[in-house]
DNA sequence: CTTGACCTTCCAGTCACTGGAAGGATTAGC
DNA sequence: GCTAATCCTTCCAGTGACTGGAAGGTCAAG
């Protein structure tokens, strides 16, 4: 089949099928009119990407990950490992975002928000925070 | 001072101070010498650049907060604004990563993790789960 | 006078695409 | 048969926010 149809049936853009080809992640054939001819199993490798990517693994990852899937004799054990790995990564963000949030958050709270030109937001940015201290170090 | 000195007392490394002031962030003055030549009002910008990036907000909308900063006749309704919607979009990549969370520990949880090769997280990846269905859409 | 730390510019690379230009192939309609 | 629309190709460049490194100038200490 032609980009088009491996694009709607795995759900990656054409430019990022092509692209995944540049960095040797499918090897579609190609028809007689140089037009790239994906297989099924094409389709199914790229559905295992868009998966994997929307679950948040690199693209490094995601070739760990196509190798492990091929490779008949690995043990779920390893497969298991890069997994929990990236819950570890996710975790971390997460705990990151959080405090970021209620940084910015205390920051919004203290902000009467009308239209006098003092504020409290941009004060602690400017670092001039008055006697609560700093949000950020 | 020189570029050093600012590094120190903003927090930011030197190659990033000199990228700042190639998309006009900062101008700082040249000494003689040709070195860059950091005011303390300089230093002052950068370390709120510092602690807005820190805080999340985009290169982009850290110069509206800059020029908030200097438009000394800014509701601190604008600057709340920027701020709340900086939360909002705080908020969702949070979700956005919990949701992905919970999709890998699922995974996760029911890999066996030993030596054996059949790996549910593959399966599922592969998009040949079992009668649970997919994780992922 | 030499060593080392600091400064300069410029170029390239990161990550994972995404946009667009220029042109060839195929298909549908008239 | 012609034309227009759609699909395909390649290649080049840009995104965001830096980061690394090369090649070379400047300065302070011993």
């Amino acid at each position: 089949m032609n980009i088009g149809e491996a694009s709607e049936r795995s759900g990656l853009p054409a430019k990022t099928i092509r692209y995944y080809e540049d960095i040797s992640l499918v090897a579609p054939d190609r028809a007689e009119n140089g037009y790239r001819d994906y297989s099924s199993s094409d389709v199914h490798r790229l559905r295992f990407l868009h998966r994997a990517r929307n679950l948040g693994f690199s693209i490094d990852e995601c070739r760990l990950l196509l190798s492990l899937y091929s490779d008949r004799n690995r043990a779920s054990a390893d497969v298991k490992a890069v997994a929990e790995q990236k819950l570890a990564e996710i975790d971390a963000k997460i705990a990151e975002l959080q405090s970021l949030k209620s940084a910015l958050q205390l920051l919004v709270d203290c902000c009467h928000g009308d239209d006098r030109p003092d504020c409290p937001i941009l004060d602690d940015l400017a670092g001039q925070g008055g006697r609560k201290g700093h949000v950020l170090a």
